[in-house]
DNA sequence: AAACGCTTCAACCGCAAAATG
DNA sequence: GCATTTTGCGGTTGAAGCGTT
């Protein structure tokens, strides 16, 4: 294992005894011996103060060095193993709120450093980006991020949490993921207000859509009628029936090159308890644009837990025609 | 088995802010 | 108030490991 050894002084003490200044500094890899010297010093003297560390502790390293070395490995409440499905849901979301605050970000990831997100950031996340070919930053790949990947992780952390939600049925309105009595939806992290004044339209887009995908598997679903009324003229939609389940999501999409969706009424009404869902409006115009059918091969496989093998070319294909077409 | 390409992640760098004297 | 030192942050690099040919 090759370490480099540099050299160095400061120059701006050139004219002092540079015998003083010059210091053999060790870079690279460290070893176990540092490990320990390094260990062995912190928990004796504590944290900070790193240019005392490097220089009492019988180190050859510079203070940033390590004050690096302790905080992204040795550190004991350092959390080990790969990013969990809530990890990378949680760093998507704030890393929507905040971008690259790697530092801000990892405070609310207990035990992962900024670095090892910003690593996971930059190797998980922008190879996605390079996958969909757009930029990490740009509307495109914001907006895959926000209605596709998220809401599958959603969808995938809500389903190995134990099938006990979709068995277990809610007793009261509270504890629906849709609260019946008020004006917006929700699930278990994110809450979309409904813009009354608005009027309904603003809610049927593709985080709507796939916000029922999410909660598919959710036990109050059950028994609820979709339907799909035109008041534009006097037929009813295809799409009458029960359970919002995949086929009913995807039915949608498939019928926007037809014409008679304009102005179609949507009601979903559960029948399995006396409340109505608050999804009820009218306007269907703003679904088309950029929802979402989900591909049977987006189904989990029981290895299949890493998001990245959502995109498979398959997919890619589907979501570039979905989202990028104009 | 060797060569090659790709991915991961530990560690470095420069810069800015905060702390210290 | 100022200069210097220390700390913290985000971007980048390159060695190591792994898979493929």
């Amino acid at each position: 294992m090759e370490v480099r050894v540099a050299r160095c002084f400061s120059p701006e003490t050139s004219d002092v005894n540079e015998n003083e200044f010059i210091m053999d500094v060790k870079k690279g890899p460290w070893t176990a011996e540092e490990d320990a010297l390094l260990m062995n010093y912190v928990s004796i003297n504590g944290e900070g103060r790193w240019n005392s560390v490097a220089r009492f502790a019988g180190l050859k390293r510079t203070g940033k060095s390590c004050r690096l070395r302790w905080l992204n490995y040795l550190r004991p409440d350092l959390r080990r193993g790969s990013i969990t499905l809530q990890e990378q849901l949680l760093i998507l979301e704030l890393h929507s709120r905040w971008g690259n605050r790697w530092s801000k970000i990892s405070q609310y990831l207990p035990g992962r450093t900024d670095n090892e997100i910003k690593n996971y950031w930059r190797t998980r996340v922008q190879k996605q980006a390079k996958q969909l070919k757009c930029e990490v930053n740009s509307k495109q790949f914001r907006d895959a991020m926000e209605h596709v990947w998220m809401p599958r992780l959603r969808e995938r952390i809500q389903s190995l949490s134990g099938n006990s939600a979709s068995s277990a049925q809610p007793t009261d309105a509270a504890t629906y993921p849709v609260d019946p009595t008020s004006n917006h939806t929700r699930d278990q992290n994110i809450v979309y207000q409904m813009d009354q004044t608005a009027g309904w339209s603003n809610t049927f887009n593709s985080s709507f859509i796939t916000e029922i995908l999410a909660a598919s598997s959710d036990s109050y679903l059950d028994n609820t009628q979709a339907s799909l009324v035109s008041y534009s003229s006097d037929h009813y939609g295809p799409w009458e029936g029960s359970c919002m389940d995949k086929s009913f999501i995807t039915e949608i999409p498939a019928a926007s090159s037809d014409s008679y969706v304009d102005n179609t009424q949507v009601s979903l009404v559960s029948d399995s308890s006396d409340h109505y869902c608050p999804w009820e409006g009218s306007c269907m115009d703003n679904i088309f644009d950029v929802s979402f059918s989900w591909p049977e091969n987006l189904c989990d496989s029981p290895g299949d837990l890493m998001m990245e093998n959502m995109w498979n070319e398959e997919n890619i294909r589907l979501l570039q025609q979905q989202l990028f077409e104009d």
